[in-house]
RNA sequence: GGCGCGUUCGUUCAGCGGUUAGGACGCCGGCCUCUCACGCCGGAAACACGGGUUCGAGUCCCGUACGCGCUACCA
């Protein structure tokens, strides 16, 4: 009871971090938050031909994005090597470890052969009965060996916090390598090593590594060290019900950072997949999850990681955000675009209206933008073909958006409110529905059928805007006619400004 | 092949011996409405199969099937 609890999270740099990955820092994260205790990284670069610096520094940054702080300076495992060695010599040294001299083209033929003939046995190593005498006098004559482990003949079974009790029988586990024939030590060496160092108290890893756990536990009790409590979160699965690998499209976080999703959104949906609090909800906060998680709580079946949800589960995170941080999040694209000439200088003021008025029906916070590009600039076409076909085939429509217009501008205040107003009123007096002015205004204001509440968008966008859209609009109907034609689906459509 | 782990709507998460098997995403329909979203209301949709145990089984036990993982001198 008086120690506190030690978790980490051990990514090795030879890939991106991607969705699996990432759940199971979340979960160690959460685990260790909400006990009170630490949350520890350990890059495991051991495999030196396949680790890379800039994956490492992808992985620190996607866990920095989703908010997982980690406790004290993250272990690089290369620079354990010499413990690691320590480990196999004072396992060497009290038999629980041997030199096998087998070489390796024989080691593989003979699990060949008990592979073929039906495969009840692990490997056995001839060398593992050699006396320390002989053993030691062929390795000082030079002779290249490998250290074994000693699997002994007591079944092993370790408690597992998400499945209870797992047990294997000895003989189906191999005797294992400690250290290669090169003398680097493996990675069932480094694990132990590293997390009895570390005084990891919960090892929360991929139900991948449920195998690999019989054989560190009997390391550790080889090595009289306490066995940690194991906690083996269920695998995501592609929606091909295959393990993610990074082979399917964008799997690494990054990627997912960079489609606008939202660190909450991304938090909350993986908590859930594979977790739950126990009741029907499913949307978390942070201080939410940190209150709730249990290992308890982790399932055993694996789980098919569903995009969709997660994009919705965006949205509803997007929508509760406050307008300045969805603000914040553009501001860099905005620029872009600015100094690409897609949106006009001057316009940044423009940015916090279109915030406001879309961020209820966006998915991501670039769709503000791009949905929203007449925020910024005159729409230069009618691109929704149906819209102009259904609301602008009234020949009436052009005369009637130059009034309107003229009404605008007559109007000594022009908001929301009063262009509401002053709409309404002018289709009462034309003894027409108000849709019948809203719809083509709308295409005049935006170029499309969809969108905001027409009088939101017009309060925005301002008198003067307004005005010359309607004006322009106008003219542009009565050039190419009610509804105007728009040419063929595979050409553009004629500008509005001719 | 061997060993391990798993199996509730298409997906995800509830259910921990007695329920009309529930919520969410997606899908379909409706309401709201100036459109599209949002929101709200409603619908279709699941206990892999077979044996036990029990008065009673989605829930406990065994088997079968299927899926996934491991089976490296990778991590």
């Amino acid at each position: 009871m008086s120690e506190t609890v030690r978790v980490r999270f051990a990514p090795s740099p030879t890939g991106y971090l991607h969705i699996g990955g990432a759940r199971t820092a979340i979960f160690n994260y959460l685990y260790a938050r909400h006990s009170g205790g630490r949350f520890l990284l350990r890059i495991e670069d051991t495999d030196r031909r396949r680790s890379r610096r800039e994956y490492e520094q992808d992985i620190l940054a996607a866990l920095a994005w989703l908010g997982l702080e980690w406790d004290e300076e993250p272990l690089r495992q290369s620079a354990r090597i010499s413990r690691h060695r320590e480990m196999v010599d004072a396992l060497l040294e009290s038999g629980a470890a041997f030199r096998c001299f087998v070489p390796l083209e024989k080691a593989e033929r003979i699990k060949q052969a008990e592979m073929e003939r039906g495969g009840i046995n692990a490997f056995r190593s001839p060398d593992r009965e050699l006396s320390a005498k002989q053993s030691q006098a062929r390795a000082d004559a030079g002779e290249p060996f490998a250290i074994r482990f000693r699997i002994p003949t007591l079944d092993v079974s370790f408690h597992d916090a998400v499945r209870g009790t797992v047990s294997t029988p000895a003989h189906t586990i191999d005797d294992f390598i400690l250290m290669r024939r090169d003398g680097s030590p493996t990675y069932m060496t480094a694990v132990v090593c590293d997390d009895s160092d570390m005084g990891i108290t919960h090892v929360i890893r991929g139900a991948d590594h449920i195998t690999n756990t019989p054989k560190q536990v009997l390391l550790y009790q080889a090595l009289a060290a306490p066995v940690p409590e194991f906690a083996h979160v269920p695998l995501i699965l592609g929606p091909d019900r295959k393990r993610l690998s990074k082979r399917h499209g964008a799997q690494a976080l990054t990627e997912y950072r960079e489609q606008g999703y939202l660190p909450e959104a991304v938090l909350s949906y993986l908590s859930t997949l594979g977790w739950s609090s126990g009741d029907d909800r499913e949307l978390f906060t942070r201080d939410q999850l940190l209150e709730n998680f249990t290992l308890a709580g982790i399932n055993k079946a694996s789980a098919v990681f569903d995009e969709q949800k997660l994009e919705w589960m965006n949205a509803q995170f997007m929508s509760q955000q406050p307008d300045e941080r969805l603000q914040q999040m553009l501001r860099r694209e905005f620029a872009r675009r600015i100094m690409a000439g897609e949106i006009p200088h001057g316009t940044g003021p423009m940015l916090a209206k279109a915030v406001n008025v879309l961020k209820t029906r966006a998915h991501f916070p670039i769709d503000i933008l791009d949905k929203g590009r007449y925020f910024f600039t005159d729409p230069e076409l009618i691109e929704d073909r149906k819209a102009a076909k259904k609301r602008l085939k009234d020949p009436a429509t052009p005369d009637r958006l130059e009034e309107l217009a003229n009404r605008y501008e007559k109007l000594s205040g022009f908001d929301e409110h009063s262009s509401e107003q002053a709409l309404r009123e002018y289709a009462d007096e034309l003894e027409v529905g108000a849709g019948k002015l809203i719809h083509p205004t709308r295409l005049a204001v935006s170029g499309v059928g969809s969108g905001p509440s027409l009088f939101a968008m017009l309060g925005a966008l301002g008198k003067e805007t307004v005005m010359r859209r309607l004006r322009t609009l106008a003219r542009f109907l009565r050039e190419h006619g009610t509804p105007p034609d728009l040419g063929d689906e595979d050409t553009d459509p004629p500008k509005l400004t001719a």
